[in-house]
RNA sequence: GGCCCAGUAGUUCAGUUGGUUAGAACGCCAGCCUGUCACGCUGGAGGUCGACGGUUCGAGCCCGUUCUGGGUCGCCA
C-alpha cells in the first residue's frame, strides 16, 4: 500500500512504470511552475517532480510522504550522475502526507556530525537519518551477522547467559539492581559472562559463543562506552592457547578482510611476549604499522660518565629525521616534557660525526661503538629516553608513537594485528605489601602448580593474551585455571584463603571439583571492532543509541527519578 | 575525583583596548521564479551572550563562584 519500490531502487529500466514511493522529504526546490523534491529512505534518494502547489500543502523538509506517479527519463542536460537514481525522476500524480514535520529541526540532517554531541544524542533518531551515521549502524548489523555465521561454521553454539546475576567481587564497579522479593539484596548486571561461560565448559558445551552485552560502571573514553558494550564472547573446552588464537585469527581476519576499508595482514598474526612488547614498543598494545622500535641502551651507558643517565635504564629509538628543521627537535623535546619526561636527548649521524646534545659526553671509542651497534646510517637520529625503571618503557612508547606520527611513518592503508602473550601472573603491590593478580584471577599460570610452589611469583607467566590491532586493544583472553588445587594455591599467593575463594567464586570452585575440562577463550570487543572497520574515532558513532560521556541517555532521560512507590517496592531509601 | 578546552540566534561560528541598536552563514517564515539537484532572488522574524555574584560611569569581553558539554588522567580483574 505504501510503496512499490524503495527510493534508491529505480533505474532507467523502470522508465514508464507507475510507482509509489514513501520516505522523508530531504529537500524541496520550488521554481514556481515546477518543483523538485528529493525523497529519501534507507536505500537512497529519488527526485520527484511536481507541478501542483496544492500537493505540497503542509509538506516541509523531513516530513514523511507517499508519492504515486510515473517514472520518466531525464533529458541529457538534467541528469545527475552523482546519484544512481539520477537518470530518472518520478512525475507525481498524487502525494499523501503521512507524517508531518511540525517542529524546526534542531540541526541539519546532512551536517549532523558538525553539531554538538549532546544535541545530536537528544535527537538521535534525527541524527540516525544522516546516511553517514546510518552506514555505521548497517555495517554493525552486517558484521554481527557475519560473526555469528563464522562462529557457527566453526562449530560454536550461541547460548544466552543471565543479565540479572550476582555481583562479582573483583574487577570493575557493578551496576546494581535492587531485589523486590529479597529486601536489602541486589542483583548485578554482568561485567562479562565470564563465570557462566566457564560453567558451560564444565557442563560439556565445549564450544560456546555469544554476542554478549557487558555492563561496567566506569568512566568513558573515546574508545570506551560508559555503562554497556558488546563482546564476541567465546570459550572452548579441550583447548590450549594456540587453539584460541587460531580461531581469533580466522574470525578477525575474515571480518576485517570482508568489511574493512583497509587491508589486514594475513594470519598468522605475530605473537609478541609481553616483556618484549614493553621493551620494543613501550606498551602492551603496540601499533605495528609504526616501523620504529625501541632498543635497550642501559648496558651501553653503564660506563659512560653522564650524570643524568647514571644508574637508570636508557632506551634508544633510531629514526630518519634528515631534512627536519631545528624546530622539529624542539617540538620533540616539548612533547617529551609535556608527557612528564625530564628531557629528551639525541644524536644525529652527520658527515660520519655524531652531533647533538648528548654527543659530547661520549668518547671517540663509544661513539664508534654506538654507530656500529645501532647500525646508524648517515642522517639518522638516535633519541635517548632515560627515566625510572617504572616509567622508561611508557615514555619510550610515547616518543615512538610521536615520532612515527610526526615523521609520517604510519601506513594508514592496513590493519596490523598482533597477539600479546605471556603476561605476568602476579604483580607486587607496594601499598598492600603483597602480590596481586595483574589481569585475570582465573588464568592458568604457566608451569602450573610447580611454578606456583617453586618460582618467584613475579617471574610466573600466565596463559593470558591480548589481541591488538593498530594500537587498539580488541580483546583479552586466557587459558583458564580449571584445577581446584592450582586455583587454591594461586589465590593463596594473592593473599586469599580457601574460605575467601569459596565465598567469592563458590560456584566455579565447587564446579571444578566435579570434573572440569581444560578450557580457554577470549572476548573481542564488538564496538571497537566496528570502530576500526568504519574508520571512526569515537565509539558513540558506531552505536545506535549511545550514552553520553557521563553515562546519561539524553533522549529518554536515564538515569531518571522514580516514584516513591517504586522505591518502596524495591526496598530502597535514597540518601 | 584531578587537569585541559568550550558555552553568544534552531545549528555552526565571528565579536577589535571594556563603549551607540550583539553580527555572519545555514536553517525558519513570507513573496517571486518551469529544470533544479547545497537551486536562485527579495524581504522578515529569531538573543536572559549558560547561571549567580563582583569590579566599573559602562561588561558578551575583566575577576570569583557555579552549572553544562567535550577531551584526558585516575578507574576499566
Amino acid at each position: 500500500m505504501y510503496r512499490t519500490h524503495l527510493c534508491g531502487e529505480l533505474r532507467q529500466a523502470d522508465i514508464g512504470r507507475e510507482v509509489r514511493l514513501s520516505g522523508w522529504v530531504e529537500s524541496i526546490r520550488d521554481h514556481g511552475g515546477v518543483k523538485f523534491m528529493d525523497l529519501r529512505d534507507g536505500s537512497g534518494v529519488t527526485q520527484i517532480v511536481l507541478h501542483d502547489d496544492a500537493m505540497l500543502r503542509g509538506v516541509n523538509r523531513e516530513a514523511v510522504v507517499s508519492v504515486a506517479g510515473s517514472v520518466r527519463a531525464r533529458s541529457e542536460d538534467t541528469v545527475n550522475p552523482k546519484r544512481y537514481t539520477g537518470y530518472i525522476e518520478v512525475y507525481a500524480d498524487s502525494l499523501d502526507l503521512l507524517g508531518a514535520c511540525r517542529n524546526m529541526l534542531p540541526f541539519e540532517i546532512a551536517e549532523s556530525r558538525q553539531t554538538r554531541e549532546d544535541v545530536r544524542l537528544k535527537y538521535r533518531y534525527l541524527d540516525l537519518r544522516n546516511p553517514e551515521i546510518r552506514r555505521n549502524i548497517e555495517l554493525r548489523a552486517r558484521v554481527v551477522s557475519f560473526l555469528r555465521a563464522r562462529m557457527e561454521r566453526l562449530g560454536f553454539l550461541e547460548i544466552q547467559t543471565p543479565i540479572l546475576t550476582a555481583s562479582s567481587p573483583e574487577g570493575a564497579r557493578d551496576y546494581l539492581v535492587p531485589s523486590r522479593k529479597h529486601s536489602g539484596r541486589f542483583y548485578a548486571l554482568p561485567q562479562a559472562p565470564q563465570q557462566f561461560k566457564q560453567l558451560l565448559m564444565v557442563a560439556g558445551f565445549d564450544k560456546y559463543y555469544q554476542i554478549a552485552p557487558c555492563f561496567r560502571d566506569e568512566d568513558a573514553r573515546g574508545d570506551r562506552s560508559p555503562g554497556e558494550f558488546y563482546q564476541l564472547d567465546f570459550e572452548m573446552a579441550f583447548a590450549e592457547q594456540e587453539d584460541v588464537l587460531r580461531v581469533a585469527e580466522e574470525v578477525l581476519f575474515g571480518v576485517f578482510r570482508q568489511f574493512g576499508e583497509k587491508r589486514p595482514a594475513s594470519p598468522p598474526f605475530p605473537r609478541i611476549p609481553y616483556a618484549d612488547a614493553m621493551l620494543r614498543y613501550g606498551t602492551d598494545k603496540p601499533d605495528l604499522r609504526n616501523p620504529l622500535v625501541i632498543r635497550d641502551l642501559t648496558g651501553f651507558f653503564s660506563d659512560v660518565e653522564f650524570p643524568l643517565f647514571k644508574g637508570k635504564p636508557v632506551r634508544g629509538i633510531t629514526a630518519d629525521c634528515s631534512g627536519r628543521p631545528r624546530s622539529f627537535f624542539d617540538a620533540s623535546l616539548k612533547y617529551a616534557l609535556d608527557v612528564g619526561m625530564k628531557g629528551l636527548g639525541y644524536v644525529t649521524l652527520s658527515d660520519g660525526q655524531l652531533k647533538g646534545p648528548i654527543g659530547k659526553f661520549l668518547t671517540d671509542d663509544k661513539r664508534r661503538t654506538l654507530i656500529e651497534e645501532q647500525e646508524l646510517r648517515e642522517g639518522e637520529t638516535l633519541f635517548f629516553i632515560c627515566d625510572a625503571p617504572g616509567d622508561v618503557d611508557r615514555f619510550s612508547g610515547e616518543i615512538r608513537t610521536w615520532l612515527g606520527e610526526k615523521l609520517g611513518l604510519i601506513d594508514e592503508s592496513r590493519y596490523a594485528f598482533c597477539f600479546i602473550v605471556d603476561f605476568p601472573m602476579f604483580g607486587w603491590n607496594p601499598e598492600t605489601g603483597g602480590y596481586e593478580f595483574t589481569h585475570n584471577p582465573f588464568s592458568m599460570p604457566q608451569g602450573g602448580l610447580d611454578a606456583l610452589n617453586g618460582e618467584n611469583p613475579e617471574r610466573i607467566l600466565a596463559w593470558q593474551y591480548d589481541v591488538v590491532c593498530n594500537g587498539v586493544e580488541l580483546s583479552s583472553g586466557a587459558v583458564r585455571n580449571h584445577s581446584p588445587e592450582i586455583m587454591k594455591r594461586a589465590f593463596e599467593l594473592a593473599g586469599y584463603s580457601e574460605e575467601e575463594l569459596e565465598q567469592k567464586f563458590g560456584a566455579m570452585y565447587t564446579a571444578f571439583q566435579y570434573g572440569a575440562p581444560p578450557h580457554a577463550g577470549m572476548a573481542p570487543g564488538i564496538d571497537r571492532m566496528i570502530m576500526l572497520l568504519a574508520g571512526e574515532d569515537a565509539i558513540r558513532d558506531v552505536i545506535a543509541f549511545p550514552l553520553n560521556g557521563n553515562a546519561q541517555d539524553l533522549m529518554l532521560g536515564a538515569p531518571g527519578e522514580v516514584t516513591a512507590r517504586q522505591l518502596r517496592e524495591a526496598n530502597i531509601r535514597v540518601l
